[in-house]
DNA sequence: ACAGGCATACGAAATATTTCGTAAGGTTCG
DNA sequence: CGAACCTTACGAAATATTTCGTATGCCTGT
């Protein structure tokens, strides 16, 4: 199972987070939603090559076509990471995870919901 | 001031971990680690290229150079992990270290560190 | 001195990514 | 219908990245 391919470059990342954001689009609310309007044939032929390599689906039941994200969002991310751990993390995500959380400030909301997070899949050890 | 550029490219970050581990070397010596000892000129060439965008510094005193890594590990790591988060998480540091967790198993041992991690930076709040 | 080995420099091909121009054809509306 | 407008398709230029071949010269050992 050849799952997964390369991960998105930056502008098909950037495509990507329209779509995440407001769901199925055309080219043209892509391409605006991106401030791009002049651009537009360039985020056309984008599409069409993400198209090509499965990082989007398209709807050609009607004329004017709708995109949407292959894969969602979150397991996008988690590809990301997971490369980024491998690429220069030694594959450690843990290590990973220390230096993001020296590389920016985190609300005392978000650390607390790490927290949490960490805590329950410690208890899964104990079985809650 | 414009401090930092792009982000090291893959393969320039594989060179770059060579130099981490390694220290200072030359590049014969950073061929044959990754294993590409066929491919000396390549690598000769990206040294020198990466001496031009300032990744790498060179040491010319002798006949053969010697390259060390301009910037830390730790400061490009922190780099990517801000990239990464910019590019993927709004931003926010705080999601990617959640989704990091969820991507990767960590064992106890770094899962007890990332909390101890977790706590000095709350301490900090009341001085500990 | 000279041959062999090894080093740097660098041009240029091979790839990959991004951008844009233009062609071709459907749709709408007066 | 026919003009104006919109769509997709796609070739090809502009960049960026990676790879390799070749030129050139230094340093050794004999």
């Amino acid at each position: 199972m050849t799952a997964s391919r390369r991960s998105p470059t930056d502008t098909e990342l950037a495509i990507l987070r329209v779509l995440w954001a407001h769901g199925p689009s055309t080219v043209r609310e892509v391409a605006e939603e991106m401030g791009r309007e002049g651009a537009y044939t360039t985020v056309l032929k984008l599409l069409q090559i993400m198209t090509g390599k499965g990082l989007v689906r398209r709807d050609e039941s009607a004329r004017t076509h709708v995109y949407r994200a292959a894969r969602s969002e979150r397991a996008t991310q988690r590809q990301l990471v997971r490369e980024l751990a491998d690429r220069a993390f030694g594959g450690s995500a843990a290590r990973l995870v220390m230096q993001a959380l020296a590389a920016k400030k985190a609300s005392p909301e978000e650390l607390a919901a790490i927290r949490e997070l960490l805590a329950e899949r410690q208890g899964k050890r104990e079985g809650a």
